[in-house]
RNA sequence: AGCGAGGUGGGGUAGUCAGGAUAUCCCGACGGGCUCAUAACCCGUAGAUCGAUGGUUCAAAUCCAUCCCUCGCUACCA
């Protein structure tokens, strides 16, 4: 069945942040996935690692008054603790700012510098004199130089929505004071991305993993590829080799980490890293379906530039939507691990199930508490947790052992039928058709003891309704080994009260047609415990206080004081005449007596909606202290109120002279 | 705007590539039965113009075209 190990990752938790569940909807699957193949006899590592590069780490931490280590390390304990409270068990947990990331980014990027994948330019940069550093990526917003809309430092995010390398951006301010940034020559480091779009497109088609991941990246390569700059000016980070004053871009480093945790991991077993990443591998990524581009694009060209084996799969889950609504930490549409669930109390298990049953791992997950209490309940709860009480409590009750004899032909391959349905599903990463194949196996249970229904038997036919208990404590018996990579909590537990004393993990999946031994059964308990509705309720409330909170912040930060409104010069103007810009459909070029010497000039965007001699001769109110603007070539100096799509002019009810102002 | 992923009873989902006769399964709702078990389980009922429109065909959820909507790429993001 397997052809060499399996190396499996998740994407990196960035340091910035606690663990909410956007995180575990990579992470709970892959876990799952982990768990299910080492039982069915695949070699698997698993390796993560936090993230804990990058601008926004630095400016957080400066916020904050700690240091980027600090700050990273606080998270990474956090991100590392959640994870053990969850199940999720990573062979190793690195960071990108360990030692032996450092090491081998440096000599990833050595090696491709030597192939001549890297190479020198001069780019201007905005820089942020009043800060006194150069400004990265998202830490700039200005104009779009291709279609004038505002836009942040690396990207279009209005407008055209093009991917913006640094410095291309016109009119870049500093996202942190405000101050006008100038641009600065300075040599960077670019990587030859271009290059390998021939490659990329027969790589990609034969990568495994979900389709989403292969259709985007393939989509992103028919249009070509650009070289990226991978270093910025930054003290945080891994040195650019041979140029201190330079790390390499977060992009460079962060996936380096799967390596450099898989070295680490190897290290600590005396084993060879190599064999997972050089050569032909079985490297499969979990991610979530916002990093595609990274990981299907630039780094298999990253490690294939730099001689090392592109990674075999790709599997990227789809986002995690709350109450319908978009996941926002601002907005308050936000569910976090700790706090609001494992805190509380409430079983890893049930966050595990929902997660992996829901839906399709590559679609929308749309999280609202009813739902999951409505799904633990009435399948967790009632499906599969009762059917192992209610099979345990009968065979515990009426003969305190597990019966000797056969099971039936058609539970035994009713097991089997699941065992198969389960291992395709979870091969197909159909991780929603994993478990409901393990609910049918529960359900086939509840069916089975109730038509036989052996507390009549009992009465009647003792050694009949010993031989359908016997078939239910072996359905019991196979739903806890099938059970245990998504609910390993309750299948060590369903596994004692078996009567087993060593441990369900240890035993292959392939172990669940194996006939059970008739061994002392020890009085059983329930399996889970329902979720009670005012639970639901207060969980609910928890969810709906924060959305209110950051409604209420959101507004607060919104309000406008009586200094800043004041800076604002609203006059009324008079419009003395009024002509179309030639070359231009929308835009009008207005003279306007505002009180001063002389008219200013001011170019509207209102020749769809005014002709020229309508406006002239019009009272208009004007914002005279606008930084003039360059509009179609012409300085504007001013800019005219006006309202809707249909930019109804604001006017002054009554007669006011040129230059009045407005209060 | 572009590209990618989606849109199937109240929620989730199968089926779509290789068109075929009552559109699958899970949950919820409703009714009945049963009682070993955590008021559970079992059986049954209702509920879908398969996002919209047009086309191809004897036949369309499925093929073709056009359009609409949601999400991602695109703050805070796995």
């Amino acid at each position: 069945m397997s052809d060499g190990p399996i190396l499996v990752t998740c994407g990196l938790p960035y340091t910035n942040g606690p663990c909410h569940l956007g995180h575990l909807r990579t992470y709970v699957p892959a876990d799952f996935y982990v768990r299910f193949l080492r039982r069915r006899g695949e070699e698997v590592v698993f390796v993560c690692g936090s993230d804990n590069h990058g601008t926004p780490i630095v400016v957080m931490a400066e916020n904050q008054g700690v240091t980027p280590r600090d700050l990273s390390n606080r998270y990474h304990e956090h991100f590392a603790h959640i994870f053990q409270r969850m199940g999720i068990r990573f062979d190793h947990f690195g960071m990108t700012d360990g030692e032996t990331n450092h090491r081998r980014t440096r000599s990833i990027v050595n090696a491709l510098k030597e192939k001549g994948y890297i190479y020198p330019q001069v780019v201007e940069q905005s820089y942020c004199p009043k800060c006194r550093r150069f400004l990265p990526d998202r830490y700039v917003e200005g104009i779009c130089p291709y279609c004038d809309t505002p836009a942040r430092g690396d990207e279009c995010d209005q407008g055209c929505g093009r991917h913006l390398e640094p410095g291309e951006i016109r009119k870049p301010r500093c996202l942190v004071c405000g101050t006008d940034a100038e641009l600065r020559e300075q040599e960077h480091f670019f990587f030859r991305l271009s290059e390998f779009g021939k490659f990329l497109e027969d790589y990609l088609q034969g990568l495994q993993g979900t389709s989403n991941a292969r259709n985007y990246a393939l989509g992103w390569v028919k249009e070509g590829l650009r070289d990226w700059n991978i270093t910025r000016t930054l003290d945080w980070g891994v040195k650019f080799p041979g140029h201190d004053e330079l790390v390499v871009y977060v992009w460079v480093d962060a996936p380096i980490g799967y390596i450099s945790f898989t070295e680490e991991w190897a290290r600590s077993k005396g084993l060879d890293w190599k064999r997972y990443w050089c050569g032909k591998n079985k490297v499969t990524h979990f991610i979530g379906s916002d990093i595609i581009y990274h990981h299907c694009i630039f780094w298999p060209a990253l490690l294939t530039g730099a001689g090392y084996s592109a990674p075999h799969a790709v599997v990227a889950s789809g986002m995690v939507k709350i109450d319908d609504q978009k996941f926002s930490k601002s907005r308050g549409y936000v569910v976090w691990t700790g706090e609001d669930y494992l805190d509380k109390g409430l079983p890893a298990d049930y966050l595990r199930y929902y997660l992996l049953s829901y839906t399709n791992h590559t679609k929308e997950l749309n999280f609202s508490w009813k739902v999951f209490s409505e799904r633990v309940n009435n399948e967790l709860v009632s499906t599969l947790g009762n059917f192992i009480y209610r099979s345990l409590f009968f065979a515990h009750k009426f003969f305190g052992k597990v019966p000797d004899g056969p099971v039936s032909a058609p539970t035994m391959e009713a097991i089997d039928r699941c065992v198969g349905d389960m291992d395709r599903a979870v091969r197909d990463f159909e991780f929603k058709g994993a478990t409901d194949a393990l609910m049918a196996l529960a359900a086939y249970g509840n069916g089975y003891i109730q038509n036989q229904a052996p507390w009549k038997l009992v009465k009647t036919d003792p050694a009949a309704a010993e031989r359908v208990v016997k078939d239910c404590l072996q359905v019991a018996h196979a739903l806890a080994l099938l059970m245990e990579p998504v609910l390993p909590d309750a299948a060590a537990r369903v596994w004692r009260m078996l009567g087993n004393a060593d441990v369900v993990e240890e035993h292959p999946i392939s172990d669940a047609s194996v006939r059970i031994a008739s061994v002392t059964l020890p009085e059983p308990v329930p399996l889970f415990e329902k979720l009670e509705e005012s639970r639901t309720r207060e969980l609910e409330a928890v969810l709906k206080k924060r959305v209110e909170w950051a409604k209420q912040a959101a507004k607060e930060k919104d309000l406008v004081s009586i200094e800043e409104f004041s800076r604002m010069d609203l006059r009324v103007g008079k419009v003395i005449s009024a002509e179309p810009v030639k070359g231009s459909k929308k835009l009008l070029r207005l003279m306007v007596d505002i009180g001063e010497e002389k008219p200013r000039l001011v170019v509207a965007g209102m020749a769809e909606f005014y002709k020229p001699e309508e406006m002239a001769g019009l009272s208009v109110i004007m914002v005279t202290n606008m930084k003039p603007a360059k509009i179609f070539g012409i300085e504007s100096q001013g800019m005219v109120l006006a309202a809707g799509e249909q930019a109804s002019l604001l006017v002054p009810l009554k007669d006011v002279p040129p230059g009045t102002m407005i209060r």
